[in-house]
DNA sequence: GGCTTTTTATTCGAATGCGAAAAAATCCCA
DNA sequence: TGGGATTTTTTCGCATTCGAATAAAAAGCC
């Protein structure tokens, strides 16, 4: 047996994340991933498999040499709380020390909730899952709707919470629950959602489109999440539109883009109307729609995607929500109407891709950030 | 004297543009910028004096305690050269050990020059500034117009050079001069002058403005340039202008905004008459108008500026080329019409600022990148 | 089956970087 | 004038990390 030195937590941290996502299987390959060389790798790899995170489960041969030993995490060795809501509902995931959703839940919230309400329901949430899962909680990922500080861990600003004001989260929850506690916007938690489980797990550059109650974006560069000097990066909800309205005052991307909106446009229904018990299905029901109509939602989309993407340079669009039930052809149209808008989108890429995730998309980012951050103690 | 170690090349490097900024001034200030030890950092400042790239030019008394041993950089331990180019002309700057301005060449290329001879004027341009800078040349940065992958070193597509396509610039002439090469589009190039020459230097968080013959951003996210999925981030000049044109087909930002439309918009000039000879001074005469066509252009600025702050939240915009001779009360104009037109904007802190780096910035942000890249041997 | 080739993992001495403590340089105040 | 107080710099022992060599494990090849 080698001797044990008291290795660093966060490069501990960082070989679990690279062998949980599968980036790394064998010592060597942790080696290069983490940019350290094999031998101390070997030490950090006995370490963690003597403290239960990681196990050896066979081998794998390569065309020749000595065969690769792989390394594993551990499910059972703990689990990682993801917590993602807004004023209507808290939704919570229990994700195994492997990186494997196991558990859900979901809390519908009264009208005009206030904010320590909130923290209390998530802790409830949180509290619940615990039943369920086995191991330690090791720590907890929030997604939380409006403005966002991540690094000092408080809410900023929410419209639709009155008292949602400069909150902070990561201190309360944490006293609480005495695990880490990191703290997202909700938009930009589902970002980190599609590099661990959905179609971001190799990509570098993307945009996440998550039309709700209102319009906004979150992006990826070259591998890390835009947050923007005063955290509003992606705010783009609050755009004039149509745009050339020159008196100022007028709609905004809010009411053209959101999902209400959407589905108000494309069922030909005027605001007066009630929106259908559930939107999804609503939205569902119109996806094989046409004419006009279909053709003025996917011009604005592919307006504001156009512009997007001329100024970010991504590879490509994730649409997120409930607009993910108009499927594949609505956003073929959004993609082919933009290009005929913009011909210099032709040359470069421009691809819009329904999300693979859920509702849960949010609170799968949560749990995402969670896993990102621990580290062995 | 202490033993010698080995010293990692990239830390002496760290170390030396810590120094050469001004953010670090004392060995104890160096050790927390860089985020190493006080001890190492003795060891390598000793290194790095030894080698007369550094000295100690006195001390600086606190409030108490021991004074600091003042380090500075020894300006005539080598230069560095930053050449910026486009179809019509090269500009060359010298730039001493310091990172002190020292000299700047220019020269007129033909119409229709090919890629080859941009090459050769390059290095005509270098060996110049070589004849009157001291000590060795140490590395060479090169901005370039059109898409560039800097990663590369390889100038991708320029449409005013009709041979200019995946030209290896660094490679090329890296060879010839025996010195590192550092490759970046222009405008990204800008970014990094208003870092070190600019008012940049304590921002890292900002957008700059670059408006000549066409229209071009270039971004600064927490201190990091943005270079986007394929090179292009920052390439605005292709949007459909005035955007609600459903045709498409229509007239791009290029034609509103660029330098040349700006003056012909403020003049009240058409497409068919001359520009003025000097396009500075024909801007400067028109910096004091005002009416419906001043009010025109300013809402185009402001629509761009007010969309482009709320997707990517920045603190800055800082506007570049010929149009900062309309002077801060277009600057100011623009952000008023911006607030007007977009009431979210009120809020956000926009702010709109005419650089105060001359024509030659895109040099300088190319001389920038040779310092940043620069490692002792 | 033994030999070489190839790749992965481990051993072990060397050395780089760190932490704690000491030294140095100055101010403040009695 | 001399003893804290304060801050910067250096010394010194120690231990983590590295590199090179070695061992290990398998495939291919005659």
């Amino acid at each position: 047996m080698r001797k044990n030195p008291i290795v660093q937590r966060e490069t501990l941290g960082a070989a679990v994340l690279q062998i949980r996502s599968g980036r790394a299987t064998s010592r060597t390959t942790l080696a290069k991933a983490l940019g350290i060389s094999p031998s101390t790798t070997g030490l950090y790899v006995d370490h963690l498999i003597a403290e239960k995170y990681l196990n050896e489960s066979g081998l794998n041969q390569g065309p020749m040499g000595r065969p690769r030993r792989i390394l594993s995490t551990q499910a059972g060795a703990g689990w990682f709380a993801g917590v993602e809501f807004n004023a209507h509902r808290i939704q919570a995931v229990g994700v195994d020390f492997s990186g494997s959703l196991k558990e859900t839940v979901e809390l519908l919230l009264p009208a005009d909730v206030m904010a320590e309400q909130v923290i209390k329901s998530i802790l409830a949430c949180v509290a619940k899952l615990a039943e369920t899962m086995q191991g330690p909680l090791l720590s907890v990922g929030l997604g939380a709707p409006g403005l966002v500080d991540a690094q000092a861990g408080v809410g900023i600003y929410y419209a639709f919470i009155p008292d949602w004001k400069l909150v902070p989260l990561v201190e309360v929850i944490g006293s609480r629950l005495k695990v880490p506690v990191i703290l997202q916007n909700n938009l930009r938690a589902i970002a980190l959602a599609e590099r661990w489980f959905g179609i971001g797990h190799e990509l570098s550059d993307y945009v996440i489109l998550g039309p709700r109650s209102g319009f906004g974006i979150a992006m990826v560069q070259d591998g890390r999440v835009i947050e923007g000097a005063h955290h509003a990066a992606g705010e783009v909800g609050r755009w004039p539109w149509p745009l050339m309205n020159t008196a100022g005052g007028g709609q905004e991307l809010h009411h053209a883009l959101s999902a209400p909106a959407t589905w108000r446009r494309l069922a030909g229904v005027g605001e007066q109307n009630n929106l259908p018990e559930d939107l999804r299905e609503g939205l569902a029901a119109v996806a094989d729609s046409s004419g006009p109509e279909w053709d003025a939602v996917c011009a604005d989309y592919a307006r504001v995607i156009g512009l997007l993407h001329m100024i970010i340079d991504t590879g490509v669009f994730i649409l997120h929500g409930p607009l993910t039930m108009l499927g594949e052809r609505f956003c073929h149209s959004i993609t082919d109407t933009a290009c005929a808008l913009m011909p210099a989108l032709r040359d470069a890429g421009l691809k819009v891709v329904p999300s693979t995730l859920g509702d849960n998309a949010g609170a799968l980012g949560a749990a995402s950030q969670a896993m990102e951050a621990w580290a062995p103690a």
